[in-house]
DNA sequence: CTTAGGG
DNA sequence: CCCTAAG
């Protein structure tokens, strides 16, 4: 048998897979009531806490903010638009014929109404569909127990590192092992040619899911019942308010075509109803961190929302974790998704595990600590991240430098493993904090300066102050400035055999000129006044940092004096700092009586006069 | 914490 | 640039 790789389809958001049972049924409603009941919405946020364990459940993962509907339904043909019909596959399996599942592509409008796909939405979708080499399998066998799988045939590592999914049956870093899989794997169904191949009906036999996975999977109620699903609850206003528990439990196996032992109403209820949104928003919206806090306490919904999540056992959790993980990457963190304990996904998940009681809650606080982020990551040797940490530690809980106090707990691997980094204190959560290990300077400098600096023109003073602005984590961190952690840290050998890491910024030349000007005007020495004022946009450099500076422009400023042939190599090879400056550095290094390191002696000797330089005299 | 100086 | 010793 070919192996296959269940794997998240991903549709933008727009777009949902609806079953045009449900879609339009031939009730009296209108056909979009049923959404809007969900309250659906194109940004899904309002889809809170249910739509995830919806999403969970049915297993079909995407991106945060796409919808994928997956209902039993069948066609009426309310759909007058013509267009759709070419996304529909008709041709259900023989024995299904009385009971096809038809789903049409639509489009989500910010109203929650929903937009039959034009053919070029559909081709968009199914062009997307094949440009990730996944298809999906969508059983319908002789239970009506709904299977749909997702499988990805190719590219397994792209795919799974571009959606922060974890590879759910190896190893991580098991490459290899993912294209010989790959390889394997099958031909992808999905046939540029024929749109509707995209959606497939097959046996039970051809789900390429573990034997048996209904039976086994599902309550033995799903097997007994009623064979076929009742849609009788879905039809018409869904007002799942005055059902009973009973007839919720109908829909519910409308819906999902499968039973469920639940007995909460209220879960019932949402599940429902977020089953036909099943969106993966969970992270996205759910877990907004605000004021470096994730709501998590006093939230009801939250915690609810936890536990419903920690009910389902490993695959459903796995691809909890996944969207978590994606999610977290939408806002550009890179990250390893590990994961570890993810098995394979599948469609059928286990809703029945659910306990209204909400046991597994740890669990799930667990599963959640993992945070990766590959970056920042200390490799020094044990003993100076030690000595670091407990460095950072107590000066930065002291100094109320305000930052999460969450600390690299540490460790790499070259191999791309990353590990365990960061541990917030709320929640349990770990949040992609940027923050680097920076002496002194955890917060959001990091931020700030990449907005700044190198947007310089060099040799232009145009120096736009931008304020400490605080850019929160929140936005950008996309391409331009995560430089600042990548390059220019060079790791220097200790002669402990450690490395420590260097960040190392070229002072630009509006730096120097600011720092200059900063030393004429509160006078060299004063570097923490100087840095507060004139450097308050760049945030990365510290007073000390200020300090080295000078102590180099003196020296390069006394050096240069003299010989040119050197100085004019030293141009154009390190720093080229353009003679005025140097001259009134000197200038003002000698008024503040500052000796310059080379010329000690002369400076000292005939410093009686000015500075021979003809530098501007009563410069400040 | 800020400076100053050495590495 | 980092680290540390001194006010």
């Amino acid at each position: 048998m070919k192996i296959r790789r269940k794997h998240p389809i991903f549709i933008p958001k727009e777009f949902l897979f609806v079953p045009l049972k449900l879609l339009c049924s031939s009730s009296p409603s209108p056909r979009n009531s049923l959404f809007n009941s969900a309250q659906l919405s194109s940004t899904g946020t309002s889809l809170s806490v249910d739509s995830s364990s919806a999403a969970v459940t049915e297993s079909t993962r995407q991106r945060p903010k796409s919808h994928l509907v997956g209902v039993e339904g069948s066609d009426d043909g309310k759909f007058e638009d013509s267009e759709i019909e070419k996304f529909i596959y008709d041709t259900s399996p023989p024995k299904q014929a009385e009971d096809p599942v038809v789903y049409k592509l639509v489009r989500v409008e910010g109203d929650g109404s929903l937009v039959p796909a034009t053919d070029d939405e559909i081709m968009e979708v199914a062009d997307l569909l094949k440009d990730e080499s996944i298809d999906m399998d969508i059983v319908n066998d002789n239970d009506k127990n709904m299977c749909i799988t997702i499988e990805e045939s190719s590219n397994a590592t792209t795919l799974l590192e571009s959606s922060g999914f974890l590879q759910c049956e190896k190893d991580e870093t098991d490459a290899g092992n993912i294209d010989a899989m790959v390889q394997d794997s099958a031909v992808p169904l999905l046939d540029n040619s024929d749109a509707r191949d995209i959606i497939r009906y097959s046996d039970a036999g051809e789900c390429s899911n573990p034997p048996d996975p209904m039976g086994s999977e599902l309550s033995p109620a799903a097997v007994s019942g009623s064979s076929k699903p009742d849609f009788s609850k879905l039809k018409g206003e869904i007002c799942l308010d005055n059902l009973s528990i009973r007839e919720l439990h109908e829909t519910f196996r409308a819906t999902f075509g499968r039973e469920t032992t639940v007995k909460d109403k209220a879960w019932l209820k949402r599940r429902i109803l977020m089953g036909l949104t099943n969106s993966c928003d969970v992270s996205a919206t759910n877990f907004t961190i605000k004021d470096n806090k994730v709501p998590t306490t006093g939230n009801e919904g939250n915690s609810k929302k936890e536990c419903s999540l920690a009910k389902f056992s490993g695959p459903v959790r796995a691809m909890d974790e996944s969207n978590k993980s994606s999610a977290v990457e939408n806002i550009n963190y890179e990250e390893d998704s590990q994961v570890v304990s993810a098995k394979r996904l599948r469609s059928h998940v286990l809703v029945d595990s659910y306990k209204p009681d909400g046991t597994n809650q740890e669990e799930a606080t667990a599963k959640r600590m993992r945070k990766p982020t590959r970056r920042y990551i200390e490799e020094l040797s044990d003993v100076e991240s030690r000595e670091r940490t407990s460095r950072l530690t107590s000066s930065y809980r002291g100094s109320g430098q305000g930052s999460p106090q969450s600390y690299a707990t540490k460790s790499v691997r070259s191999d791309s493993r990353t590990f365990v980094t960061r541990l917030d204190s709320f929640a349990g959560f770990q949040v992609p904090c940027v923050s680097r290990l920076r002496r002194s300077r955890p917060r959001k400098d990091v931020m700030s300066l990449m907005l700044v600096e190198e947007s310089e023109i060099y040799g232009h003073t145009a120096v736009t102050n931008n304020t400490e602005g605080d850019q929160n984590t929140t936005q950008r961190d996309s391409g331009s400035s995560e430089d600042v952690s990548n390059d220019n840290v060079v790791t220097v050998p200790t002669a402990k055999g450690g490395m420590r890491r260097k960040h190392h910024r070229a002072w630009t030349l509006s730096e120097v000129m600011k720092l200059v000007d900063g030393v004429s005007r509160y006078g060299a020495g004063r570097w923490s006044e100087i840095k507060r004022l004139a450097f308050a946009s760049y945030s990365y450099r510290t007073s000390v940092d200020l300090k080295d500076k000078w102590r180099n422009l003196l020296k390069a400023a006394n050096f240069a004096s003299a010989p040119t042939d050197l100085m004019n190599s030293r141009k154009h090879a390190v720093t080229p700092i353009p003679a005025p400056i140097l001259s009134r550095v000197r200038e003002l290094a000698e008024r503040n009586g500052q000796a310059s390191p080379s010329n000690v002696s002369s400076s000292k000797f005939g410093l009686s006069g000015r500075t021979p330089t003809g530098s501007a005299p009563g410069y400040l």
